[in-house]
DNA sequence: ATACAAACCCTGAAGCTGGT
DNA sequence: ACCAGCTTCAGGGTTTGTAT
């Protein structure tokens, strides 16, 4: 049975029963009785594929390959702002282009042209081709990004620039020992073992290999910047909005002049950089005694 | 007007590290 | 070997911006 707090999905995200999950947590959220609970599936609901429980957890994935669901999720994943950064292409948009049969992989993203997409809903020749600029825009991303946006388990946008920072090649990474991956530090015996079992499956070196072929660069590394690294040893906290940056912005500002960004305060924070509307991180700042920085004194800092 | 996407905050779960 | 503290990952909800 399903009850509150048990959780469903698949690889990267989505619920594999997606109504279901919804109702529990609004229910919830409202605060009402005691919901009643829900006959767990035995089949992924989406394509009749297998569930897999791993340990202890309480999530289940479907482990079918093609399952539509989890297609539609790694995709909208890859195209994030944080993956490859492909702006436009949303969730209506990839369940179209599912529907279709014109995405089935990342790379065949990189195989549509204007005529294909104009065919979509709600697609004129204006969003098909600021998308295809977009697609074109994402070949020369930076290698982290796409290891990011491949969606390995336990590897998000950190643990992908720790990694494409300590190898030299996606080949070189591909072809990694536990040993070699556990060596780099945050990095422990779980992720290496999901980054290992991942790279070593047939189908995802395949699909590196389209990648490779439609013409994403794999180059540009993380960027060992030249500038100086004023910043080096210290944390910072962005919360709340930025007038003159977007929080994306301010961070890879941090980041070039060697700071370190995360997202909750402890008393390891250097600095909390407070926008409007601060969330709770500013509170936890008080009450640690980290220095909280306005927008004026954070751009003072950064030399701006 | 409507649908879709982006930006943002908050939060829970779980992994990593270092101290005991 | 175990635990505490810290960090990251990733989902949910809301508000704002943009294309059809």
């Amino acid at each position: 049975d399903l009850r509150v707090g048990d959780i469903v999905v698949v690889e990267k995200g989505e619920d594999v029963i997606p109504k279901v999950v919804k109702a529990v947590v609004s229910r919830r959220a409202r605060g009402s009785a005691a919901p009643k609970p829900y006959k767990m599936p035995t089949r992924c609901p989406e394509c009749s594929g297998s569930l897999d429980r791993s340990g202890d957890e309480v999530v289940w994935r479907c482990v079918n390959a093609s399952c539509p669901a989890m297609l539609s999720r790694r995709l909208l994943h890859f195209a994030s702002r944080r993956a490859m950064n492909i702006e436009g292409l949303g969730e209506s948009l990839i369940a179209q282009l599912i529907e279709a049969g014109l995405a089935r992989d990342f790379a065949d993203l990189y195989n549509l042209d204007v005529g294909a997409l104009e065919q979509l809903d709600r697609v004129g020749n204006k969003s098909a081709s600021n998308l295809l600029n977009e697609l074109q825009k994402s070949k020369s991303v930076e290698v982290w990004r796409l290891i990011h946006g491949l969606g390995i388990r336990h590897v998000g946008e950190g643990v992908a620039q720790l990694l494409a920072a300590s190898f030299n090649s996606i080949d070189a990474l591909m072809d990694s020992s536990i040993k070699e991956l556990e060596a780099v530090p945050e990095i422990g015996p779980i992720v290496a073992q999901a980054v290992q079992r991942f790279f070593q499956d047939r189908d995802n070196r395949l699909l590196i290999q389209n990648l490779k072929m439609a013409g994403l660069a794999f180059t540009g590394s993380i960027g060992t910047s030249t500038a100086s690294q004023k910043l080096s040893g210290l944390t910072f906290v962005i919360t709340g909005a930025l007038s003159g940056m977007t929080r994306g912005e301010a961070k890879s500002a941090i980041q070039k002049l060697g700071g370190k960004v995360t997202t909750s305060v402890s008393r390891k924070t250097s600095f909390l950089v407070a926008g409007e509307e601060p969330g709770g991180n500013a509170d936890k700042a008080r009450e640690c005694g980290t220095s909280i920085l306005d927008e004026e004194a954070f751009r003072k800092l950064l030399g701006q």
